[in-house]
DNA sequence: GTTTAATATAGATGGTCATCAATATAGATG
DNA sequence: CATCTATATTGATGACCATCTATATTAAAC
């Protein structure tokens, strides 16, 4: 199970829409950071710092192909993330009533 | 589906350790704020700014109970990320190969 | 080897975030 | 109503973020 600490690393680098709009380009083919850039509105310092922090996060794969670098999906830690979530989401909610509030009978 | 704008919102909630954690121990029960704060080392100004912070972000609940304020998970919140997450996953990586560096000829 | 194309780094800037101490509100209880 | 308990709000602060322009690096191509 992923620590908590780099969960939020991974969560942090997926809160900003550019990025989330990024990976899910990713998730259906390998893309060169040229072609990832004309898709957006930014400059191309600012996507080569989001690729950055998302290769940092380990949520993306860069390959250097020649002068052009290839971007892909970790899919590790994307099914790291999920499990982490369907943790949350299976756990049937149990009223167990607080220490001071009490809560059930 | 939800919007990116908003997922990205959402993953900001959840972009932090404190709120991951509490996120977490709510998963297997309701519970008010005051058993939540024993758990950190931090004020209790903090956790009231983290709580409006998912509560803003529906990623929990609360329920006034007298002087008690009772949070929850919203399942429905959580279940779009792992949407999200596990439509990247499944997505089988193809190799489409970029308008000017080819890749597949 | 000079030019051109793709990407990275540096430095600057306005904005947002997590935190705290102090104070306010709201509800229960004597 | 005075008091105590649980929670929220305010104001301040240092840290980090997304973005830009300008410049550097790297590799291909002529």
């Amino acid at each position: 199970m992923i620590a908590l600490t780099d969960l939020a690393k991974v969560m942090k680098a997926l809160s900003d829409p550019t990025r989330l709009h990024i990976v899910q380009m990713l998730s259906t083919s390998e893309m060169c950071a040229c072609d990832i850039l004309e898709s957006f509105e930014i400059s191309q310092p600012t996507l080569s710092y989001h690729m950055k922090n998302l290769m940092e996060n380990q949520i993306v794969t860069g390959r250097k192909e020649g002068t052009w670098m290839k971007y892909a999906i970790n899919p590790i830690v994307i099914s790291e993330v999920i499990k982490y979530f369907q943790n949350i989401d299976t756990s049937e909610p149990i009223e167990i009533g607080c220490v001071k509030c009490g809560g059930l009978d």
